[in-house]
This record gives structure tokens, sequence and C-alpha cells, in this order.
RNA sequence: GCCGCCUUAGCUCAGUUGGUUAGAGCACUGGUUUGUGGAACCAGGGGUCCCCCGUUCAAGCCGGGGAGGCGGUA
């Protein structure tokens, strides 16, 4: 018999917590940094060194693989954790990201999303039925309804008309989702920086009953200040009993802080882009390895840290080799910044069952507000 | 020696029939990236336009002289 996917509360510290999801492909421990790799890869990076970094579950992406290599292939090739030789857990976004950040590229109606392709022009249309095909084609282990993620600042009136087309979007989405063992399904609040739409929202996904539940819209421009003042009250308006995710997030600041409020996952594609873009994420802050005061510096990236960028190389060569433009400049600092994610994850995790995150938290923004070493 | 071509930012080069504060790419100095259209993007610093003389209201551009460089030829 199939294994189910279930979620199970371990600890808790404040509204911080620790789990365990559980799925046929493994177990994810929350609370969970996920590494986004959107067209079937983590960029810069190979599979079983993402899992090295102590990732649990990966990001795929319903638009990108649609188009590109297209579901319909990669279910004939075995799936996506065949095709890019993952096989831990999968989450796949649905596309609703897309609805934003192309928004020049496609038009929305009621029915869904139509989509030109940036490729070559050609039409493709998404709609909440559609993405459930794709991501099912896809083998996706935690599927994401087709929403829309507006971006913020906007007028409360389209929040809110956004929101009550995402909560039938969420409908559709369940309704064709159907009874898949194994598999999951999330649904995602949204409703802006309005508590009371936020509510509405939350209440709305509940009736329908999802597997577990995302916070979805933040980190769209309103700063880090008004989205930790929705997650005062948005993960309190979703069950308890299941794993919450905060889509799209984010700094290490912003994670710790989402953590402290309540959230159980998370993803972002900062620690790989940062990455290929020669900025590293160390316990002391972001640290960019392309400024000149690096070039002649004999120490590691970050002493603490037992990554292959900072266990083998010097400061001076990840500046030489990002501006030499060398592809393990990428490599190297993917890999760090992942690393450094993780292990930022696994001591929350610690820290929440030992009952000492405050103290966690206190420690994690002293180190930081020492500022990067100083220079030779 | 003679003939031809060239000389503009650190480098490689654009610069209309003379007309505002002379540009680009790379390099340099910084910054930004939040459910990836990104090994991306943004900003900034930097120039006796080889030198001198002339013509002109006005010269990187036209004329003369000189200095470097490259090529050809004795």
């Amino acid at each position: 018999m199939t294994q189910k996917f279930s979620y199970s509360l371990n600890a808790t510290d404040g509204r911080a917590r620790t789990g365990v999801i559980s799925t046929p492909r493994g177990e994810i421990r929350t609370p969970a940094f996920m590494p986004v790799g959107t067209a079937a890869t983590v960029k810069a990076m190979m599979p079983e060194s993402v899992r090295a970094t102590g990732a649990d579950v990966l990001l795929g992406n319903t638009y990108h693989l649609m188009l590109r290599p297209t579901a319909e292939r990669v279910d004939a090739l075995g799936g996506l954790h065949k095709f890019m030789n993952w096989d831990r857990p999968i989450l796949t976004d649905s596309g609703g990201f897309q609805v934003m950040s192309l928004s020049s590229l496609r038009k929305l109606t009621e029915e869904g999303v139509t989509f030109k392709s940036h490729f070559d022009g050609s039409k493709h249309h998404l709609t909440p039925e559609r993405s459930m095909d794709i991501q099912k084609l896809l083998g996706s282990d935690i599927v994401m309804c087709f929403d829309e993620c507006p971006a913020l600042p906007a007028s409360e009136e389209d929040v809110r008309k956004s929101m009550e087309m995402s909560m039938r979007w969420a409908q559709r989405s369940r309704d064709a989702f159907g009874d898949r063992p194994g598999h999951a399904l999330f649904g995602i609040q949204q409703g802006g920086v309005t508590e009371e739409l936020r509510g509405i929202s939350a209440e709305k996904l509940r009736e329908i009953e999802f597997d577990g539940y995302a916070i979805g819209g933040l980190a769209v421009g309103e700063g880090q200040e008004a989205m930790f003042g929705v997650l005062e009250y948005a993960p309190n308006m979703l069950p308890l009993d299941k794993p919450r995710y905060l889509m799209g997030v984010g700094k290490p600041d912003d994670i710790v802080g989402a953590v402290a409020r309540g959230v159980d996952m998370m993803d972002c594609v900062l620690p790989s882009r940062s990455g290929r873009n020669g900025q590293a994420w160390t316990r002391r802050g972001q640290v960019n390895l392309k400024n000149a005061r690096h070039a002649d510096d004999p120490r590691p990236l970050d002493e603490g840290c037992s990554c292959p960028a900072c266990s083998n190389y010097s400061r001076a060569y990840l500046h030489h080799v990002y501006r030499s433009h060398e592809m393990i400049s990428g490599m190297l600092l993917t890999w760090h910044n992942l690393h450094y994610y993780q292990d930022l994850m696994q001591g929350m995790r610690d820290a929440i069952e030992a009952g000492q995150f405050e103290a966690f938290q206190a420690e994690f923004h002293a180190t930081r507000a020492m500022g990067d070493i100083e220079p030779v």
C-alpha cells in the first residue's frame, strides 16, 4: 500500500515549531528551506551536492517545464525525479508566480491565464485544471494550487478581487487534483497585507481542505516590516496540524522571523541566484565576493562553515574566479549559500526542540550585527 | 630615404556636411536580487581627442609643421 502524505508536529517554542512531513519519497524536516530548481536543476549544482547541503525537498516549476521540455516529455521519460536525478520529495509551483513575474507576457481571465512563450511566442493556456494536470505528469509530491500572485503595493479592492478569484481557482484545483494517495495538494492564502482579506482567504481554504497551506503574495514589494506584520496573524489562521508554507522567502533574517511566527516551509531563489552573482550569505551577513577588498585575502569566506567553498578555498580565490567568469564561481558560492541556509534551518530546529529559540534569535542577530570580517 | 595609413577613457574602438556638458564595449569602484524570463541587472569614477601653429563666431573633425606607431618600397 502506498505510504500516505502526513505531517506531525514535534515541538513548539513560542509560535515556532518543528515537525516532520512524511512522503513516500522521504521525510522533510521542518522548518524546511527548499532550494529552487525551476527548470529541473538547481542551477550550478549537482543533485547529490544539493542533498549534501542538507536539503530534503526541492522546488520545480510548472510554467517553465511546461514550455521546455514539456510535461508530457518529462512524463514519458519517467517523471521529474528520474529526469533530474533527485529521488526525494519535489514541490512544484503551479505557475501562479509567473502570472505576476511574466505579467507582460500573459492575459488573465476568470478561466485562466494565456502565456505567450518567451522562447518562440507560442501561446500556452494555464488553468487550475491544466496546472494540476501538468504537476501530475511531472510526478510532483507536493502540488500547489494555481493562484494569482499580485504584486504589491496594490489597492485593497484589487487585492480582494484577486484573492477571491484565487479562492475560486483553489476550489477548481482541489476538484481537478482528485484523490492521489501519497501526493499532497497545498492551498495558497492570498489577501495582501489586509488582515480581513487574509482571514477570508484562510477560511475558504480550510473549508475546501488541503494537505498543507501556503501563505502566498508576500515578499512581492511590501518590505520586511509589512511582511512580518502579516505573519503576526496569517499563520494562526491556518490549521495547526498541517504544514504552513511561506512562498518565496527569503533572506536569512526573513526566514528566522518567519519561523518565529509559525512558518514551517520556505523557498527562495536568493541563495542560488546570489551565488551565481558573486554574493554570499554568511552568519555575519551578506558578503560581496566581487569587492576588491577580497583580492589578497587568504582567509575562508566563513571560517565557521564546513562547505567546500569555505573548507578548501580562500576569499582571494573566490574573488578571482568570479572576476574571471569561471564557472566554479557560481558552483562554489551556490553551494556555500545553500549550505548556510540549511545550517540555519538545522540550528533553528535544534533550538526550537531545546526550547532555546529566543536565545538562538538573539545570537543570530548579534552575529550579523558584527558585520563581515575586516579586510586583511 | 621615399610613399601610404594610423594616433580619441586603463584596453579595443565609434564619432554625421565643423555646432550644447565627446560616446560604446570591456576593465575599474560600488549597489540590487525574495513561489528563477537572470553565470543577471543598476549606478558611479575615469578623457590636454599625440603636440604646436593657423583658418573660423565655433575645431576631435579643415590647413601647415612636428613626434610616435604600423605597412609597403629602395
